[in-house]
DNA sequence: TTGTACGCGTTATCAC
DNA sequence: GTGATAACGCGTACAA
């Protein structure tokens, strides 16, 4: 007689063990009807599946989590700074999009461009077993994603130096230039930059495009026309702010994200500034909105979905092949020229 | 000796029996140090927790999570129809924020209103062993939703007939018709309507609500002021396209979501329309972009972060007392107004 | 082709 | 207080 009781669970699930009663099997043949189907007896496959049918049964993907250490687990960590950034939403599509077509699943989390946050869920993240981590590192050479060792992680998005993890992002020079070779074009010299925050690759990248493409103009770059802002709407209006009432004001601003475009558009709208006019607008990212704003928004659109989808690709890859070389996938952005400039 | 070899496995953490074995104790002992640490005398305790640090070890969650019945398994499953629209973006971070508090993980799934794809998702969640589930009913009595037995489900956002699951959603009837009465206020009397799919809970109650409205003000309501729509941008394009170009045009659009009154800006700006001159818009839902349109678009704010963290709430609170009475949530929004109306 | 049995890393029961 | 050990549901090496 068994000295252990059953608890209460919830959801009594019909495991392998039902199936295999019910099919007059054992759980081996059950276990190999949904895992390498060929070894089956063609009528023995035909009593199984009858039985998982009538049991509706569905395989455990905890307890398969947890015995395969060789196989995938069907599980994706995916790290976003903010799931309310247009930019990450499309992301996470592009993620989930791909790892639905495989059956994976997909773990979100949200770090806020917290340090702590993200190693919670970086810890979090390797206690749930995943196959592999996708995720935009907070800076440079940020130490908790390095110090991801024996996981395949993606740096997406963002660049990560010192790692051999496989990458995909957007050539954030290039776009920046785009943007500036566009209003250089147009007839602007003074043009302003609200740049992102200083520890983030990409703001960076965007911002020492902006200085190089004004350098080989031999137009001139005070550090007045140069506004640090937090990439939030917030930064973006303290921005216009300051770079609007400057005495020798900006022709034209190019915008690092968004969002911040977003408030640079409330301040020259406050002020009364007609766009293009009085001063040309350069957004960066092409979220939904920009075509709907009035001038509808010139900006730099990045291929995000794709960004998301070829990750969960070099994942799955590194996967099937660890030894393999990293790979560096760099895509490329496309100016979508609007009425804002 | 084994006659099973252990297979090459990727990250080979430390577990509960190479704690005990540092801390010269059960692994029965150990596992209580993290959950009953009272049980423990403190110098074992010490002992183990030190043996911990040294080997960096973090619980199996996918063990932990096979093995408990009883307890919470620590990860919840949550869908949404369309990540890139922001109001489930902000629904998203709700949940998010308040899972992280309790140490929960979640697992994102997204449906496109795909029954297909909603039903793979739940089936997997199932597999996933989760908590419970936070989920928007495709439909009324979306029987993917009320099929979904011994497992905790908050419906989220939209109506769900005949469940006994608790509930968090906003008034739609009381949004809409706070939109109505703004409109009629200004002496709008053609009031056109783009609503959303039949099938949605949420579109079919601001639909009924504009009729109403209508109604308590013995203003005629021709079904051609009526646009059915696909809660994305195209839909809103099409409507505004049709309604616009009525012989007997309408001073004033209603939109039922935020994507929609996306396209409908678009429309109205390309056939060169002044709004609210015009013609006046009020949308629903309250994106960050809302403000830097021009004018800036009246709409109907909806509390969704908080939302999604009721959700978490009310799944939470299910778990410990699994027999009390189904509780509802309604929240109220609110109108915002502003240029466009 | 199928069955037996072990182990994945936990939690929970029972005995000491 | 602590230890030994069954059980969670599954995959797979090995025997048959």
């Amino acid at each position: 007689m068994p000295r252990y009781r059953k608890p209460a669970g919830p959801a009594p699930r019909a495991g392998l063990t039902d199936v295999a009663r019910a099919a007059r099997v054992s759980i081996a043949t059950v276990s190999r009807a949904t895992n390498s189907p060929d070894l089956l007896d063609k009528d023995t496959m035909q009593r199984v599946k009858r039985a998982m049918e009538k049991l509706d049964y569905t395989p455990n993907r905890v307890a398969r989590r947890l015995r395969q250490r060789t196989g995938p687990r069907h599980l994706i960590g995916l790290m976003v700074p903010e799931i309310e950034n247009p930019h990450f939403a499309e992301i996470v599509r592009g993620v989930e999009d791909a790892a639905y077509e495989q059956a994976y699943a997909v773990m979100l989390c949200n770090s806020d461009n917290n340090d702590a946050k993200q190693q919670f869920y970086l810890d979090l993240l390797r206690a749930e077993s995943v196959d592999g981590i996708i995720i935009p590192p907070i800076h440079d050479r940020d130490p908790s994603v390095l110090g991801l060792t024996g996981l395949p992680v993606v740096a997406i998005d963002r660049r990560l130096r010192g790692s051999s993890f496989d990458s995909v992002r957007v050539d954030n020079r290039l776009g920046a230039r785009l943007a500036m070779e566009h209003l250089l074009a147009r007839g602007h010299r003074a043009i302003a930059h609200i740049a992102g925050p200083r520890q983030n690759p990409t703001s960076m990248e965007r911002l020492e495009a902006w200085r190089e493409s004004l350098a080989a103009h031999r137009v001139d770059c005070p550090a007045s026309l140069l506004w640090q802002g937090n990439n939030l709407r917030d930064g973006g209006v303290a921005g216009a702010e300051a770079l609007l009432s400057l005495r020798k004001r900006p022709t034209a601003v190019f915008v690092c994200n968004c969002m911040m475009a977003l408030g640079v558009l409330e301040v020259v709208n406050r002020m009364g500034l007609s766009v293009p006019g009085d001063v040309a607008v350069v957004g960066y990212d092409d979220p939904p909105w920009a075509q709907a704003l009035r001038p509808a928004l010139t900006a730099i659109r990045q291929p995000a979905r794709e960004m998301g989808r070829m990750a969960v690709e070099l994942l799955l890859r590194r996967l099937n092949s660890p030894g393999a070389r990293p790979e560096h996938r760099i895509l490329i952005p496309e100016l979508m020229i609007r009425q804002s400039s």
